[in-house]
DNA sequence: CCACAAAAATGACGTGCCGTCAATTTCATA
DNA sequence: TATGAAATTGACGGCACGTCATTTTTGTGG
């Protein structure tokens, strides 16, 4: 009986490999909560597994990596949601308004784990990992989409993705600050931003 | 023959303390430029000027404090603009425009200096510092007298100020991401999804 | 002009973190 | 079990930080 229904026959070698390097991530995250990230160093995050100082390196070459690592994850955690809400959506605002919530939702479920310091000492937003560029290209398709599919009139595409990404960002926190926090309002204001707003949108080309 | 017309007779004492000041702030304004804020050290901006290891903690704690120091610099900068906008406007479209406009070409001047290296390493964007809050609750209380004028629908005025200025952040690398970097199509652009975009918001209360 | 006190500048120093690396341990394979 | 590859370990040199006793500069009163 196998451990897992993978096919993959795994030897101890690489699920060390795995479970060190997940161990350093879940460390971090909680370091960088604690502590914000420009005070947390990379041997308070080793600290908090049971590996040595030199180990670290072998999975990462800084702490602006794990950082990195981190942010990714959650942007690859939100990709696939991202994706749902798009093959389900009846229309390009249901669309819309899902991804915003969604978006929401997982900002709140980001900041309600570890403990209580909510927000404050969060640590910078970086929009330039890999990951992060992919939500930004995947967002901008959908839109190209819906443009190309007379949903919304031809305005620039780039700019609209950038002004999406943009009021999610800084409508997130707002509504974390609320209390309580009303998900479904911020992802209803922000729609109708996108979506009435587009009217008065200069044309591109 | 005074050296200035002010009425303060200023000592040589004070004289020193501003013009330190200034430098390690002129200093580390280059040094961020080159190197980036993360690779930045407290020396490196120290050799930039004339003064000591030392001195440069009778000025500033961190190089952190220097960074948002500059920050507030900026925005210090951008809030006599944000109201001579505000008083020149003849109408709330028109004040939106000028705004938008205003913040654009800032960010471009502001990117435009310091050599060519002109996005890429640049530090990470606080919005948490005294200056930026002000702007915030600058642009709020803008946005909530056209509200109670009726220039705008009763709609949040909290999210909306948070969403202008997530347009503004994230439109504004994309903007100078273009060539030629077009101010005006992409203040026209912001406008029309803030003021167009009013009208599908749910209303607050 | 000088003496003296307050303020500021200096740079050497203790502390702690970083990233490396030779030595060691663990694992896969025959 | 023997053997080599791979991963782990922790000590070490180097560097940046922030402090502080000392020195220099500035303002003031005699």
């Amino acid at each position: 009986m196998s451990e897992t229904a993978s096919i993959e026959p795994i030897g101890k070698r690489e699920k060390t490999k795995v479970a060190n390097r997940q161990a350093i991530l879940v460390a971090a995250r909680r370091v960088f909560a604690e502590l914000g990230y420009e005070a947390a160093t990379v041997r308070d995050i080793i600290r908090g597994t049971e590996l040595a100082s030199g180990t670290f390196y072998n999975y990462f070459r800084s702490k602006e990596e794990v950082y990195e690592a981190l942010a990714d994850d959650g942007a690859r955690r939100f990709r696939p949601i991202l994706r749902v809400a798009r093959e389900h959506a009846k229309s390009f605002e249901d669309y819309l308004r899902s991804a915003f919530v969604a978006y929401f939702r997982f900002v709140a479920e980001e900041n309600a784990e570890e403990g209580r310091p909510v927000d404050e000492r969060r640590p910078h937003v970086r929009t330039d990992t890999p990951e992060m560029m992919a939500v930004y290209q995947e967002v901008r398709q959908s839109l190209e989409d819906a443009i190309a599919h007379g949903d919304l009139p031809h305005v620039d595409a780039d700019y609209l993705a950038h002004a999406c990404i943009g009021i999610a960002q800084e409508l997130g926190p707002a509504m974390l600050r609320r209390s309580p926090p009303d998900i479904d309002t911020a992802a209803a204001f922000a729609t109708g931003l996108i979506l009435k707003g587009l009217e008065g949108a200069p044309r591109k080309d």
